[in-house]
DNA sequence: CGGATTTGACCAGCGC
DNA sequence: GCGCTGGTCAAATCCG
């Protein structure tokens, strides 16, 4: 996977060289401050350097150290996301593993519903990106067999409260087949099959949440046998909420909590704006962020960085 | 008119 | 065995 993708990581430190001589780029100062790096003042950096500005030897040795450093944070940051990468796959496969022991050989239908909560998403990420498909419609009908349970996951979607419809749009085709009230829940459940391949075997139930009945929990049932639907969905469906799935590991693991709040994204039609190609923009900044985090702890990245924004300046001058 | 949704009936698991 | 409950079916209805 191309982390670049999915997060842009460049610093972008392509500085209008106009301003050189003039002050830090406000955005520049700000983010840096924001990251908890001490101001500096690049004015001094350059004025530093002009006693030896005859001495254009030195300045271009500077000039060499300070490009070869930038190379290095470049491939260090590569290497970070290689590193991510393969700490993220490694989670995704060990949840999965996990997730089949859990779900395996139950003799009784209700019992394994339970125990079988074994992926929990408060979203806007839910799952619904599963490739491998492990049971058939006819094992579905018939739980009684001794059959691979299906793999379950469970979604919490923000919705309006006063919005009535049970309808989470996710990016696949559902056709409702079934809804009732239950015991502990005065909101109907909605029960969904997935129409987008006839031979699906994903069902998906929708409940308004007991606690908080703007909150929609969806709990899927199985995994799809078809690619994601999307660009159908959006195209047919009535619902003005717009949710993509993320494939990011419902967490049993992690429970980290995201919502996601579709009020936002039922004013706009863009559809656009709440797709993702794989995390959600919430998860992204978290993401960012804790990238950002490690790496202004780090000493060494700070002189490096700071290194690096001069040299560039010297640079594009 | 065909596909999607609604809704009451039916079935099966589970606890007592 | 019986009643409760969740899940599914299928006829009726709706809607584009």
């Amino acid at each position: 996977m191309d982390c670049s993708s999915w997060i842009n990581t460049s610093l972008d430190l392509n500085i209008n060289p106009l301003r050189v001589h003039e002050e830090v780029p406000k955005e520049v100062e700000s983010k840096l401050f924001s990251l908890g790096m001490p101001k500096f003042n690049v004015e001094e950096c350059w004025e530093s350097k002009r006693p030896v500005k005859e001495e254009s030897s030195d300045l271009e040795e500077e000039l060499k150290r300070v490009t070869a450093e930038n190379k290095k944070l470049a491939e260090m940051l590569s290497v970070v996301c290689e590193n991510y990468n393969t700490l993220r796959s490694h989670l995704m496969e060990y949840t999965r593993k996990n997730g089949e022991k859990e779900t395996s050989p139950t003799s009784k239908k209700r019992k394994s519903e339970s125990s079988n909560n074994n992926s929990i998403c408060v979203m806007g990420t839910n799952n619904g990106n599963s490739e491998s498909s492990s049971t058939d419609e006819e094992s579905c009908k018939k739980p009684r067999e001794e059959t691979m349970k299906p793999k379950v996951s469970r979604v919490y979607v923000r919705t309006e409260a006063s919005d009535t419809t049970l309808i989470v749009k996710d990016g696949y085709q559902w056709r409702k087949y079934g809804q009732k009230v239950t015991r502990d829940n005065p909101c109907p459940r909605a029960y969904f099959k997935c129409s987008f391949a006839p031979s699906c075997p994903v069902k998906k139930k929708v409940q308004r949440s007991v606690d908080d009945q703007s909150v929609l929990v969806a709990t899927y049932e199985g995994e799809h046998n078809h690619p994601q639907a999307s660009s159908q969905m959006e195209a047919t469906s009535g619902s003005g909420r717009s949710v993509t799935i993320a494939s990011v590991p419902c967490a049993a693991a992690t429970q980290t909590l995201v919502t996601l709040d579709l009020k936002k994204s039922k004013g706009s039609n863009d559809s656009k704006s709440t797709k993702t190609k794989v995390d959600t923009p919430k998860m992204q900044q978290v993401l960012v962020e804790q990238m950002a985090t490690s790496l202004t702890t780090d000493p060494n990245f700070r002189a490096a960085l700071v290194a690096a924004i001069s040299g560039r300046l010297l640079h594009n001058n």
